[in-house]
DNA sequence: TTGAAAGCGATACCAT
DNA sequence: ATGGTATCGCTTTCAA
């Protein structure tokens, strides 16, 4: 054995027991006589005794880990999601395995092959086909986060097009603005599909004609810079634009100082999430909150639950409440002169319904 | 059983063969005549039948995967870092498994468990304790990615100090700056330690007084916005900040700016890493360009060799190259008017010899 | 309270 | 070419 780990059956001797009880003794479990357990234990830690995983998990049949989907991972986003995600992990002694599929051409296998090594898996929406998802949910219990879980699986979201219709018509209504361009490609995520729906939404609430077409870019910083330098240089400049997330909004501010142009005098700005450095730039970014650690600890809730409980499929999903966040880049004025308390106004709140489909979204406040 | 996944067993009576069989016809392994493969293979596809994973890892005392540890992730640098793990492991059909152990208290615990469940381990400097280290070291295969093995485990990394040091040589020297202020926390990870060595060295080198002490903060952007928040407030101003990575640079750009301060006219600022975002603001960022992809390619390729060839450990580990790339915002002229270009000019390389610790990097040549 | 033995699912050696 | 069977490391009945 190439690193000396020692079996159960070899601690047995060593202790002068049989392999049942030095697995009663590390599991805590049956009953075993003081002094037997004391005798055990002693050979366990003398010789560093840890059982070994695959045994435990061969006979256990299960892997003791879930698994998490990605189509890649950048940012702040990310991050928080995978600590709400993990948080709630620990507690059950379940280990985490994240899979990046950078959305690769044979990333849906992948999935399938980690499903084969996890007893659950959460699925970030629109990483993987309806199909797969669908082959997936067959196999083993399956949460998707932030998308649609095409009615065969339990979904853990935010209501994204009413909070982006309610921050479009503060805009659109609030502030008397008009030629807004929506930057985002909404065939690229659930997410950024319902935000486009809920820019449209709000233009044909207020009767205005329909926005022009998105301008389809992911979702991170550069993205926004070149989001920047398709619609800067046209002839007629937009009055504001609606990002799909904060990234390619802090992106955009970039490209717009970038070419000299001042926000929010000759142009609005918004952005989606509230990133920790949406309150830091200068305008501080208007933009709407979404509780993205709680998201991923309430889908990680749901999945170790079906996981743990041998339940063939999770409970219904979830619709956590989001907020509109108003700051000065949609030219609200700034409640701080420094960009570091970035206090927030009184906002608008959405959803917090606890059960999928029942959300019925309150009138926006301003 | 719940989700109905069929056992060798059942297989091999459905095609009327024994057990070896189906698993020689499965793995491809072992002489097998073309009738009886397609009965087995016809029984396989039929049932959908995928060799549990539990089962087969058990007999082969091989877990198939292997562990990438880091402290937390967030921004480009990680992500193109499990890009490029993942690129070496997916050739050897090897799983990646990733921990953020978020720098929580009992994450070397965490780290100890995943170390159970793979076959060998990658970990990125500065998150685990020298002492885990070594125990690990005596478990598994282990390298260290971008930090020190401590003599106990192989490290592929870059020459952050001589790097840095000309980086700030032509700050110093070119530009003749002085008051030089450095951002980034040289106890947070041995990344930083060593930028920040380079930092004083070259100083040193140009018997300058040596600098004040660093400004302490993470390595993302609102990191770099709190540190201009107290940098910038000061009544001497200094003439330069050099980051310790490029999203702090990014943070400080912005904290400038929002002060009315220009770059370079007024404030001089660096980066590190060159990630996608330096070449697209404006000034773009000059910084020193890591091979931070090879990086971990390099790594993965070194552990799955060792986990693959059963070596107690792998071999020696390898230093990488980097490149001094100089734009607008250390006070050089910017060579293109479009952020969007980000053409580069003829830059410093440093370092790319094989193995470590025999690196003699160039003389600058600016 | 303790031990013997039967799995868990798959692989591989040794016969045939 | 094929089958029987021991084995991997651990858990868990079932008896004693």
């Amino acid at each position: 054995m190439r690193h000396g780990r020692l079996t159960v059956r070899e601690i047995a001797r060593l202790a002068g027991v049989s392999v049942a009880t030095v697995s009663r003794v590390s599991n805590g479990t049956g009953q075993v006589s003081e002094e037997t357990r004391r005798r055990v234990l002693r050979a366990i830690e003398e010789h560093g005794y840890r059982p070994h995983h695959l045994g435990r998990a061969l006979a256990a049949r299960r892997h003791g880990a879930v698994g998490l989907v990605f189509p890649g991972l950048s940012g702040p986003y990310f991050s928080e999601l995978i600590q709400g995600f993990e948080s709630e992990a620990v507690q059950t002694r379940t280990s985490v395995h994240i899979l990046c599929t950078h959305l690769r051409a044979d990333s849906d296998a992948e999935v399938i092959e980690m499903a084969h090594r996890v007893d659950g898996l959460a699925v970030l929406g629109g990483t993987v086909s309806p199909d797969t998802l669908e082959e997936l949910a067959v196999m083993l219990p399956v949460v998707v986060l932030a998308g649609d879980g095409h009615s065969a699986v339990p979904a853990v979201r935010v209501d994204n097009a009413a909070a982006m219709a309610t921050l479009t018509r503060h805009l659109l209504a609030d502030h008397g603005l008009r030629r807004l361009e929506f930057v985002g490609d909404p065939s690229g995520s659930p997410d950024v599909t319902e935000r486009w729906e809920g820019f449209r939404q709000a233009h044909r609430q207020l009767e205005l004609p329909p926005p022009r077409a998105p301008i389809r870019v992911g979702l991170q910083q550069p993205d926004g810079v070149y989001a920047a330098e398709q619609l800067l240089r046209r002839a007629i400049r937009p009055q504001g634009i609606v990002c799909a997330n904060d990234e390619t909004a802090l992106g955009l501010l970039v490209g717009a100082s970038g070419r000299g142009l001042r926000v929010p005098d000759d142009l609005v700005i918004t952005g989606f999430d509230d990133i920790p450095m949406a309150a830091l730039v200068s305008p501080p970014l208007t933009t709407v909150r979404q509780p993205v650690r709680d998201l991923a600890a309430q889908t990680a809730r749901l999945l170790l639950q079906a996981a743990a409980g041998g339940v063939d499929r999770p409970d219904e999903g979830l619709v956590l409440p989001t907020d509109l966040v108003v700051r000065g880049s949609c030219g609200c004025p700034t409640v701080t002169d420094s960009p570091l308390t970035g206090r927030r106004r009184p906002s608008t709140r959405h959803g917090g319904a606890r059960r999928a489909g029942t959300d019925h979204p309150e009138k926006e406040g301003l």
